[in-house]
DNA sequence: CTAATGACAAACT
DNA sequence: CAGTTTGCCATTA
């Protein structure tokens, strides 16, 4: 079904995508963080956008990618309301009124963690 | 082409 | 310090 999006749009999907799939076993990140990593040109918006389109895309853990406040922002578009949490909890994550505990402690920055060198 | 919207974030009051 | 406003960039109407 892929087929409305441009190259130069899928680069930016792929490129998301990549450190989205990249973000270790019971770590979380934010909209913010990747966009930092792409250079905070596209804007943590299109990022969520990203996030949008991921569902036809498969093997994109977006639910470990939430808002700079730790709240699942993002859970109303997954299949059900608790899918995320759920998928949260088990591996670890520990959430309460649908926001992350100790959010700053397990907040995954591709920037630093993933940092080039 | 202009206007409005959005899984956000930073700046301002 | 908390609530409000503006900015980002692409998609949709």
């Amino acid at each position: 079904m892929i087929e409305n999006l441009n190259a130069k749009n899928k680069d930016f999907f792929e490129l998301v995508f990549q450190i989205v799939k990249l973000i270790p076993h019971g770590r979380v990140t934010s909209y913010g963080a990747i966009a930092n990593y792409l250079g905070s040109k596209s804007g943590a918006r299109m990022v969520g956008w990203a996030m949008n389109v991921s569902h036809q895309y498969a093997g994109i853990p977006a639910h470990r990618v939430v808002n700079r406040n730790g709240f699942l922002s993002g859970k109303m578009h997954f299949p059900t309301s608790d899918s995320m949490q759920q998928a949260l909890e088990s591996e670890g994550i520990h959430i309460e009124n649908d926001q992350i505990q100790h959010f700053s402690e397990i907040f995954w920055d591709p920037s630093k963690e993933l940092k080039l060198p």
